[in-house]
DNA sequence: CCGTAACATGGAAGCGGTTCCAGTTCAAGA
DNA sequence: TCTTGAACTGGAACCGCTTCCATGTTACGG
């Protein structure tokens, strides 16, 4: 019923140009305090809103971001759909839009979709789709980019990334404390920069405790439960009484592969996570996990995009420290 | 390097009116074929790429559609996450954008950004998402808008949706003909429409078989892995040698519940879900399910929501037919 | 060879805002 | 009272594309 109210009605109604009208509504200065305040009554006692398309088109502005996401990792990966939750939530708030965009392996027309239409101000791509080479090609492109993670190769791109190595160590270091004598570790993916960080961080604990590293019990995951479970299984094969799992769905794997072969967390074995997505499991015990803070990343990356699309300079990566939150999967039993 | 490439330098280039080259471009009649190739040819040589912002104001169309969730649906329930997927590819496929709306308890100014923007051209609401009374009330906007899913109490929004009722009483029909005798049941939240079709499924399979209904093996549950996992305790307890589960969530929560109880599926328990959301999980067995064609299901409903931004009329809400696919957890063992 | 219908073309008017700029208003200081 | 300048105001251009409409062009049958 309120379809079609244009700036000019408003302004027509109020008694002002269409051009004060503007300046009122967008609290720009040059309007009389008593102007600008019947202007706002006016305009949302007859219901008005601003037409996007045409305040886009004068402005050059959308109040739309697009994230970038692999197409897979949202429907398999917990991560994915808890930083698209995160970046959509942000957004939001901010007052801005979220276009979706589904990153599949090959380009098809979607750097077009993305890139064409002015549509979006700015674009936040995921880490995970950035070995996608079309993706990649998206931060040379004249659209203002961030990187949520860590880039694999590049480390020219702006980022929001929560610190892997330190995080890694301490977890691991937490299982010593605890007194876990052969720690194994589930590493991911070595072509991601997450995944080689975690890694590192596990090593770092190592040298900090005066304790050797037996390569031997590093295990390797593709960051699925799945792969969880096989390297959960190696492990336990070669002997352990804790494992570093670099993320929580192969942490997962692992206590179940645990299970299946007797041993049982956290009677038998130690374990901790990383990520801190496996909380809506009905698993036991709960997973020790470092746990990513996905509202923090999820704002501070809108934020900086923000901020690079109204041209600011010296903008600097952001890096956040995760908690460790402890669970079960790390408490000793007393008996 | 190409930016600010208009449609006027394409018509200046070709040596046409811009109103010849828009025809050109966007195939309408109206253009000597050569004259169209030609166009055609220099726009993309000089990488021209339509300013949507323009587009959409002149044309009065965005192809842009938003899709509505719930805000926690995304990150804990697989559904959400596999709509979500199947509706953004489908929207790829056919050249259109999609915006994201994570809906909140309350409305906070989210309405507003989904209305007020022209920015959207038609909306889809997920099922999930419309008890909450500022999304229901997007269905009385004049925002053309679909339903995924089958509304709790109102019939006149046109929607697409599976099969409930029908489907549920094939997977109970299932458990029978696997020689099941006392088959629980796990119902979601009865106040969703899905949840009390299939719990009439299940009642209506019995009737066919010409057995009565045991009311104290229908458990009922929220739809997540934690209630299923009760609901399984309670039907174990009560003895039964079958469970319909109205979600794989609820399913696994089942399995789980018996493991720890000691009733092995499928040694002495048959299991049988629906959504085909579990097919990712590491457990043991898979699980039949009624498998939600989520592609098919979004390209349906993104396919109805165009025709009806379109204004054509006439249309029909669509039900989708879902297969029952068979996994270990209703195949009994042959030793 | 001409009249006419069918088609191709360019001009111009929007779409609904923002923003520059020049003209007004008005109060304070001379 | 007259200046002066800051603050306000409205007119008009413009963002880049679509689309209506009035011309110009072509091809045909008579």
């Amino acid at each position: 019923m309120d379809d079609k109210v244009t700036l000019d009605d408003v302004a027509r109604l109020s008694g002002v140009s269409r051009s004060a009208a503007s300046r009122a509504l967008n609290n720009r200065p040059g309007v009389r305090s008593d102007v600008r305040e019947r202007v706002n009554r006016i305009a949302d006692h007859i219901g008005f809103r601003p037409n996007r398309a045409a305040k886009n088109l004068a402005s050059g502005r959308s109040s739309v971001i697009g994230l970038v996401i692999p197409s897979d990792d949202l429907r398999v990966d917990p991560y994915g759909a808890a930083m698209t939750h995160a970046v959509g939530r942000a957004a939001s708030q901010l007052d801005l839009g979220m276009m979706l965009h589904l990153a599949a392996e090959e380009p098809g027309d979607t750097v077009n979709h993305i890139l064409r239409d002015g549509l979006i101000d700015g674009l936040l791509i995921s880490s995970v789709a950035a070995d996608k080479d079309w993706v990649d090609d998206l931060f040379d492109s004249t659209l203002p980019t961030v990187l949520l993670g860590t880039h694999p190769t590049r480390d020219d791109v702006l980022n929001v990334d929560v610190e892997n190595t330190e995080s890694a160590a301490g977890a691991v270091a937490h299982l010593f404390e605890q007194g876990c004598e052969r720690v194994g570790c589930i590493a991911g993916p070595l072509d991601r920069a997450d995944a080689r960080d975690r890694l590192a961080g596990y090593r770092l604990a190592h040298d900090r405790a005066g304790r050797p590293v037996d390569e031997s019990l590093i295990a390797h995951g593709r960051f699925s439960r799945q792969s969880g479970l096989a390297a959960g299984a190696e492990l336990f094969a070669r002997g352990v009484d804790g494992i570093f799992a670099s993320n929580d769905e192969m942490a997962v794997g692992a206590i179940l592969s645990g299970a299946r072969s007797g041993f049982h967390v956290p009677h038998d074995v130690l374990v901790v996570g990383f990520d801190g997505t496996a909380f809506d499991e009905v698993i036991e015990p709960t997973i020790t996990s470092v746990v990513q803070p996905f509202d923090d990343i999820g704002r501070a990356a809108v934020e900086l995009l923000i901020q690079l699309v109204h041209g600011e300079t010296g903008l600097e990566s952001v890096s956040i420290v995760p908690p460790l939150v402890q669970g079960g999967s790390t408490t000793r039993p007393t008996s």
